[in-house]
DNA sequence: AAAATTCTCTGACTATAATCAGAGAATTAA
DNA sequence: TTAATTCTCTGATTATAGTCAGAGAATTTT
């Protein structure tokens, strides 16, 4: 990281927040205080729980109760008590609470194109491409990481999609039962770790790590979710594994692979890992790689 | 203008607001209202006029004026009246006012830091990369044009900046007298007309047009600020020119200009400008050109 | 069956961000 | 010299945004 870049993000802030930051708020809460325009639009057409609004949106919960009621009392919005759970109460719009959201949408449409307007034709896709780029890229630094009990919801969450897409990709469909294990107790301090990856709390990744005495350590469950491949997140993981492997003073890892997971194949190459010959004998592996670390 | 650049300038907006614009708030507002903060900012080491604070932020006076009292009663502001003016009043940050601007500079920094940590160093480069391009682009976009009285201040300004750069330019210095003439009488309509580009009220570039009755008109005056080059700007004006000479009924524009102004004439040459021969006796051009629009 | 937890709500309160009217001093224009 | 304008300020008032404590109903855990 260089001063030159620091600087480059600041200013961008500055002028982002000149440009967007400011119309953003003005077009949004033309009508509505800014509080109520954004639950209005949080809703959404198809109606939220009033809890997601309020995780969504971080506001406390006394005041977004009291802003469905002002929203309550101008018509725009019905609250009703979910059937499965009383407690839980579901936000809806009515008719006109709809139109006032569509009338939202309208506005922030105007703006993106006012932004556009003054623009020639090639200045537009140069922007289009760069705002892609940026978005991109702030979306990639949005996501954490940090070790997790891989017995908990999101941990096993992430571990189901990722056996549901082996099963999907390999040829003959993935049996987790066959393969070589690594059981929650094997991904838990100290016999091994998992890491989770999470963008706007929601899990999109993980990846193991199980530690053995007197030999090479073994990278198992590296998942990334598919709506955020390519923002480098896997190498991310992969790094992370390895700094921990290294803290637990592990020399050499090993990991092994199916040839249809070409991505990841490539990631290991391009990450320093070295193809070398079987070193176990997974039934769904057609590539075994380790590296020094 | 297209669907998915709309869509794409509205997803950026969303995250950026995210982001930048909570996090923004967030680290400037932490000790002080977000109020008294951004005036802190805004007062800057060296002090700034109310009046100037009060436009900058788009503040009410009245509001300026308390938030100023309690930034005095926390001793980080002094203000002062002007020694020329005694209605006009200073705002100086005291040693206190200035180490705090200091934390809030340092934590603006540590902002930017923590977007740019998640990334690689590849990710880095290109992250800035993508919000330089935005932030011209932006920029660019920011820029309005509007046909403004020659004779009023910005304007002459704006063709004072132009005749400065061209004596420096030029091999033997410029004289307007001795070129041909661009009087604001035939630069006001009907006669003719002045473009004036501002960027945040600034102006940052003209563009004149006389018009001839059965001849063709005459694009003078042409000129762009050369902090905001390379936006794109001439070219704005240069469309704008056409377009209002087109409805006044022009078939044929002329121009000329002076070898030194290498972008200017890669400029016209680009936007379909014909060499042609010279058609007045201008003694300081060395290219003539026209365009049927 | 009792205890703990979750979810939403109301009451009471505070801080922040304004806005409007008008006054007083200084300056500029007529 | 008078009138108009500019600049900043105070007083009065409002809207918005938010916080904290605790109650009541429903559900889950023990």
């Amino acid at each position: 990281m260089n001063v030159q870049q620091i600087q480059q993000v600041r200013s961008f802030n500055r002028i982002v927040t000149e440009r967007v930051g400011a119309l953003n708020d003005h077009f949004l809460g033309r009508d509505h205080p800014l509080g109520e325009a954004r639950l209005l639009w949080e809703i959404g057409t198809e109606g939220a729980e009033i809890r997601a609004l309020r995780s969504r949106l971080g506001l406390d919960s006394a005041y977004v109760s009291r802003l469905l009621r002002s929203l309550e009392g101008q018509n725009l919005v019905e609250v009703k008590a979910s059937t499965a759970d009383k407690r839980v109460r579901y936000a809806y719009l009515t008719k006109a609470g709809r139109k006032e959201r569509a009338e939202l949408d309208r506005r922030a449409e105007e703006f993106a194109r006012s932004l556009l307007v003054p623009l020639s034709d090639g200045q537009r896709t140069r922007l289009a491409a760069a705002m892609k780029e940026v978005e991109r890229l702030l979306t990639a630094s949005l996501v954490n990481i940090s070790i997790e009990d891989p017995a908990n919801a999101d941990a096993q969450w992430c571990i189901g999609q990722y056996f549901a897409e082996l099963n999907t990709r390999f040829n003959a469909g993935f049996d987790p039962t066959l393969g070589i294990s690594a059981h929650p107790h094997e991904l838990t301090p100290p016999a091994g770790l998992l890491l989770v990856a999470r963008l706007r709390q929601e899990p999109v990744g993980c990846g193991g790590l199980k530690l053995h005495a007197n030999a090479p350590a073994e990278l198992k469950r590296m998942w990334v979710a598919p709506q955020v491949r390519g923002l480098g997140l896997g190498q991310r993981l992969l790094q992370e594994l390895e700094r921990h492997a290294r803290e637990a003073g592990v020399t050499v890892l090993h990991l092994e692979t199916n040839g249809t997971l070409t991505e990841a194949i490539n990631m290991y190459r391009r990450s320093g890992y070295q193809e070398v010959a079987a070193f176990n004998d997974e039934p769904y592996a057609h590539h075994w790689f380790e590296k020094r670390v």
